[in-house]
DNA sequence: TATTGTTATACTCTATAACTATA
DNA sequence: TATAGTTATAGAGTATAACAATA
């Protein structure tokens, strides 16, 4: 009663396919294993479609708050998206020097930054939207409409 | 007809709370961005919880799946995780030096190692379960029984 | 004294390429 | 020649502490 080997697998002639016998395993009964598997599946998608527009999903999720057009504080942008004040610093030096979004100190605190996009911010942002979708399409590819629906919304109440 | 600052949000003595006024942006609405928002809170959970076993998600997911008892090689634990074939190394270096798992060179393929569990490394397999298991009541508290088998049941579909 | 943004720094995670031993 | 595992290394991503300006 050995259990089976790599050899086994390879006899097949596909062994690639072959990983899909640990799925039985307790590993993806775990929702925890899954939600970052797939996380994992969805931003290297979403980031490959972004790569040309010169954004990352982090990046984009900054410029997509911007481009609501509430005018966020830096402070607001790194506790709503959950990154550390310094990392929104880095993204937003990116975004300001290539003429997407400005600072502009806040005349009421004069600490606080507030962050507003530009005519071509909004435009890019606009683009990187349509690709994120794009990669949604790809990634939610085994799901029908009310499916992906039912998982937003499941979604965004573990996330909020 | 101004923008609410962050002297906006300061007034009401509780700013932190304020940036909920957010989600009402396109964000919330990006599958991908969710799923992401929620892989980290889980993961954050769990890797709290899984701290004081010396484990984390990735060295969990490891274990977890050589626990099942059907004797992976490295190679299909890199592949079946998503991980590089180094990242299997370090991760089984160190759970090789614990005493939870042992490299058996595969007799019908010499190049290939087989990874088997040891007694302990089931028994704190057992204990990691439980902990990632009360880290997803943690994360997972808003949903309801039904909700999350379903949550479970969609991720599982893009997942794999 | 506390807070915002900034900088410097380090630590983890992930990816790549080169090496060895086997096939 | 190709593959499994290993090593070294570099690049992201993330977290921490200290600092200047402002409150």
């Amino acid at each position: 009663m050995t259990s089976p080997t790599a050899a086994d697998l390879a006899e097949d002639g596909h062994g690639d396919e072959g990983v899909q016998r640990f799925e039985d395993a307790g590993l993806t009964a775990e929702p925890i294993f899954l939600m970052a598997r797939a996380a994992s599946v969805g931003s290297s998608d979403a980031n490959r479609r972004l790569a040309r527009l010169g954004l990352k999903v982090r990046s984009y999720s900054v410029l997509a708050v911007v481009a609501g057009g509430r005018a966020p504080t830096q402070r607001e942008l790194s506790q709503f998206l959950v990154m550390n004040p310094s990392q929104v610093v880095a993204i937003l030096d990116d975004l300001e020097e290539r003429g997407l979004v400005q600072r502009r100190t806040d005349p009421r605190d004069r600490r606080s930054k507030i962050i507003v996009p530009t005519e071509a911010g909004r435009k890019l942002c606009a683009q990187a939207k349509d690709a994120v979708d794009t990669a949604a399409e790809e990634s939610l590819g085994a799901l029908g409409p009310q499916e992906r629906e039912e998982l937003s919304r499941l979604l965004r109440k573990v996330a909020f």
